[in-house]
DNA sequence: GCCTGAGATAACTATATAGTTATATGAGCT
DNA sequence: AGCTCATATAACTATATAGTTATCTCAGGC
């Protein structure tokens, strides 16, 4: 798949996803949404994050289609869109982990 | 895998590494290697971008692992890292195929 | 209606970086 | 050595955005 070249407009929307994943803040999200669902206020307790700027993350992360969100009175429950989020990240992990190790640097804990 | 927290310093490589990927000249750099090793001239010819632009991208891409280079008289010539690289990519272009069929819109051309 | 708690949004500051222009390095040729 | 071509780097400008503080919206209880 993608043999086709990839437009202008095409290659804009894939960088922009990549980006939602390209800030620590946002992955250590992702990590509390690995579990399950939970809430903003959970979110702020795992992470220690200030509360406007996780508002503003999962908002990047949910325009990028990595998690869905669910009201339930006052609360908003968040939770990973689908499988794929995970895999990107485990698959990015992975490289870091065989690059490093070839190193012996900061994953040296094996 | 990487069910253990990550650390922060962890996050921020990973973070790092997305970060490489979250930009469309980069994206255009790699889909211009995905069939083979390219000079940096013959990447500034297939993607219409700066030389110097180029040559800063492909040290980003460098030094975030995604591909590898090899000096051949006064020639660069670069290439993909590995298979991972296109992996991730197509990951995502899957996504946003996913999401933007399901919309109708933009990929329309089925 | 009024209060409170959860979350979203606005406005601001500080930092990072994409792209450009100009310059530097370095290989090969004469 | 001097010239040229290929690439890298420096310096600069303009734009984007992470994080903060303050404010707004809205649901539920009184």
């Amino acid at each position: 798949m993608a043999e086709r070249p990839l437009s202008t407009a095409q290659l804009r929307l894939i960088a922009e996803r990549f980006k939602a994943l390209a800030e620590p803040s946002r992955l250590e999200i992702l990590a509390a949404l690995r579990h399950g669902e939970r809430t903003v206020s959970q979110i702020l307790q795992s992470t220690g994050l200030g509360q406007a700027n996780v508002s503003k993350h999962l908002q990047v992360l949910y325009s990028a289609g990595f998690v869905e969100r669910r009201k339930d009175g006052p609360n908003t429950w968040y939770r990973l869109a689908d499988h794929d989020v995970m895999r990107l990240c485990d698959l990015m992990c992975g490289r870091l982990e065989r690059e490093t190790s070839a190193k012996r640097k900061l994953f040296a804990a094996r």
